[in-house]
DNA sequence: ACACTCCTCCAAAGATCGCTAGAGTGTTGG
DNA sequence: CCAACACTCTAGCGATCTTTGGAGGAGTGT
């Protein structure tokens, strides 16, 4: 075999990897499985997407090697197949972000208008944690806050929020988490627990960051 | 504007970045760039496709923000934009060799036989240079050595190898390398130096891994 | 001004991808 | 054994991407 063709061999299969990650419905489902593994039906109802089409989707990642699947009984369950993986899914957002400018203000423009407080970095609530001086909240869908959440945090899904609010303190600060940066929930929180006059702010960042630093998780 | 409609949107600018990761054209311009800034034209000639479809397809890695374009005179000449990009390449090519067996398999069956030897680590390589035990030698086309090398590296092309054997020394061992893991160069240099006599060995990686560790570089 | 070089833009053909619907596979529970 | 369910596979259409050739713009040297 040429050598030409060796070399295009070898990119080809490297490109498999990048391939998995150029569509914009992929990358969703790898959004939602940085944040525990999930059933193709669930992942399809998350990403507003077929069935059919959300498992041709996953067939990609997985010949990509970026995800993996495990069959328990009728179900079939996408997780992410390593914290490696994890990692580097991150670090692709961060440089899509530092990179693209567009890519910075569409997540303004989903996300919302930025608070007016700055969001508390990871360190300053784990220093917070220790000394019982907040109440961390996880306002993701309960089966998110069930594959992993930091270690002490109240489940409070978006939805409940404001039937729950009796349950939140407004004398101690309260601080909210989500998926990470481009996810609205945790601002939707904060601006909800604001107008209702709870101290309250955003957690820099998301779960998945937060565990891949390797600080406390409960779960 | 909806809000799906904003997250589907925040979702295609990230794809943009993927995309550009999507083909093996444009990973191979992209590791041939990780030695250093070049023109359209010799990427198109390096790369072996017509300067049309070369340009085409930097335009992509140019919107996918993995690219950046200097016009000097005539020629334009693409490079990667700093180092976070350069690091993450890395990462990606690591990441897809460790978890798609083909990728590593291609790779093998590309560079040829792995030597009987070890390669030399980076850090063994700097600690013999710093004890004058080592002559190292870059193996790569001599724009990529002029546009960086490791400190102290003599520049001997693959091509001219044969021809200046008489340079390099018998009695002490001789280091090659050159673009990466998947480049063939120090491997065919190594068996080469070795069917001469000499005590060859080729390092870990190549070059941009080198200088992204901080070890020095001249150049 | 002129020819020349390098690169990008445009247009068209061919290949690949994305999505949908319907059939098929495998597992669970009656 | 059958029905129900979750998922995958196949086929087909339209959309997008890749590649090529040719025109056009920008810069250089005579």
């Amino acid at each position: 075999m040429d050598t030409r063709e060796l070399k295009e061999r070898l990119y080809e299969e490297l490109a498999r990897m990048g391939k998995a990650m150029a569509s914009s419905k992929r990358l969703e489902l790898l959004d939602l499985l940085a944040q525990g593994e999930r059933t193709v039906e669930a992942l399809a109802t998350a990403a507003a997407m077929g069935v059919t089409n959300t498992s041709a989707h996953l067939q990609v990642l997985r010949r990509g090697g970026l995800v993996t699947a495990r069959k328990q009984g009728t179900h079939v369950y996408y997780r992410l197949p390593d914290d490696d993986v994890a990692q580097f899914m991150l670090r692709f957002r961060n440089l899509a972000r530092a990179r693209l400018a567009d890519v910075e203000q569409a997540g303004r423009d989903y996300v919302g208008p930025a608070d007016h407080v700055e969001p508390v970095t990871r360190d300053e609530l784990l220093a917070r944690l220790r000394s019982g001086d907040v109440t961390v909240v996880d306002v993701r869908p309960p089966e998110e806050y069930a594959a992993g959440h930091i270690a002490g945090a109240l489940s409070v899904p978006i939805d409940e929020l404001e039937a729950r609010l009796a349950e939140l303190p407004t004398d101690v600060g309260v601080v909210a988490y989500c998926r990470g940066p481009f996810c609205v929930y945790s601002s939707q929180a904060v601006r909800r627990l604001r107008e209702h006059g709870h101290q309250a702010q955003r957690l820099q960042d998301g779960f998945p960051e937060w565990r891949l630093e390797g600080l406390p998780t409960g779960g």
